[in-house]
DNA sequence: ATTATCTATAGATCTATAGATAATGC
DNA sequence: ATTATCTATAGATCTATAGATAATGC
């Protein structure tokens, strides 16, 4: 059990800046569009001395996507079963957008991975995002059986809320060249809102 | 005017070709992560023999966004002002959803470049694109006012259709990895045409 | 005659390592 | 003593071109 020794301050140090400078380079650029040059000069470091600290551009990687996964996944954990419906799946939504607001570039992280056929992360998908999905959609389809929300399928309504909330960080660029100088999270939260609760306020 | 004379045939059949392998490339795998080698494979030829046709990897892709940018676009400049609302809309919706169903690749590519900041497509969005979502939310907007349908951000309601529509083929890994065996095109669709009722409604 | 294809390779870019040297911490 | 950094470069990969040869179409 001695497998982990302590970091020196200069090991957390540039193991933190690597990490920072690399979600800056992949996240732009993709995996293969970008360079170790390119990450090290983003971190301050020379190329050795970066892969001093990691053996690989792709161990690199692996360690982001790793540490990352954890976070995106919290607010779908959150959902709670015991909560009132509506309200927790526009909490679900309002949680998921503000991550798209704060880390736009572990949105786009993910994309790149995913887009391309998520050949680093495809087991993490069918196994562990699976199950947590799987497990919430069965919450989800209680409260529909139960009458609290409007009849809706709980996997698509799960992936509505995917797409929605990280299309403002992927596709940024797009959104901020249709809108012009207007701010698109000005009324983001606003036009979701209603969305989810026209979806899923129960009819009558 | 003598700009462009008649392609020989093996021109013809060769240069689509090309463009075939490029989308099946580009798509998969970014601009960076394609390789000429892996086109002119899957274009049955032989590198310098593809670089004959094209003069560059850029000029390639170049080709293919070009070729496709009008395609992309067909379904919202089909939106009808003086159609019934609710069904345009959801015509546009279903238009679109077809598209990531046959054209999941397409849609990739545009998906992969948008991600990563549309390096080679930043002054189309901000020109053509963004004048044909003005022109139409103009009409949205329209819609709203005279009560056709409920009170909705325009700009925020073509997000959304672009958004859920194209989430079924960028994300297609995903999808697929959380749904196991069921094909996502099945459910997709109804999803999609209930929550556009539900959102667009007119009250009352 | 013109178009199409092939072999061979130049030249750039990129990941990663070897081996020497400097800085840090017990 | 150990950790951290530097210089120099090997070796792989990749885009693109030169120059010769083969196939096609008037």
């Amino acid at each position: 059990m001695d497998s982990k020794p302590t970091p020196t301050r200069i090991q957390a140090r540039n193991r933190a800046a690597i990490l920072e400078a690399a979600l800056d380079v992949f996240s732009a650029q993709g995996f293969r569009g970008a360079t170790v040059d390119e990450i090290a000069a983003a971190a301050g470091l020379s190329k050795p001395n970066l892969l001093y600290y990691f053996p690989s551009k792709e161990a690199i990687h692996e360690a982001l996507l790793a540490g990352l996964l954890d976070t995106w996944l919290d607010p779908l954990k959150a959902l709670n079963a015991g909560g009132v419906p509506l309200e927790e799946l526009l909490a679900y939504m309002r949680r998921k957008l503000e991550m798209s607001r704060e880390m736009p570039r572990e949105s786009r992280l993910f994309a790149n991975e995913i887009v391309q056929g998520a050949p680093r992360i495809a087991a993490v998908l069918s196994t562990d995002l699976k199950a947590l999905v799987d497990a919430k959609s069965k919450v989800i389809a209680r409260w529909v059986a139960e009458g609290h929300i409007a009849p809706v399928h709980p996997y698509h309504l799960i992936f509505s809320i995917w797409s929605l909330t990280q299309h403002y960080a992927d596709f940024d660029v797009q959104v901020r060249a249709v809108l012009g100088a207007e701010d698109p999270f000005e009324h983001a939260p606003d036009f979701l809102e209603t969305l989810y609760r026209r979806l899923l306020t129960p009819p009558g």
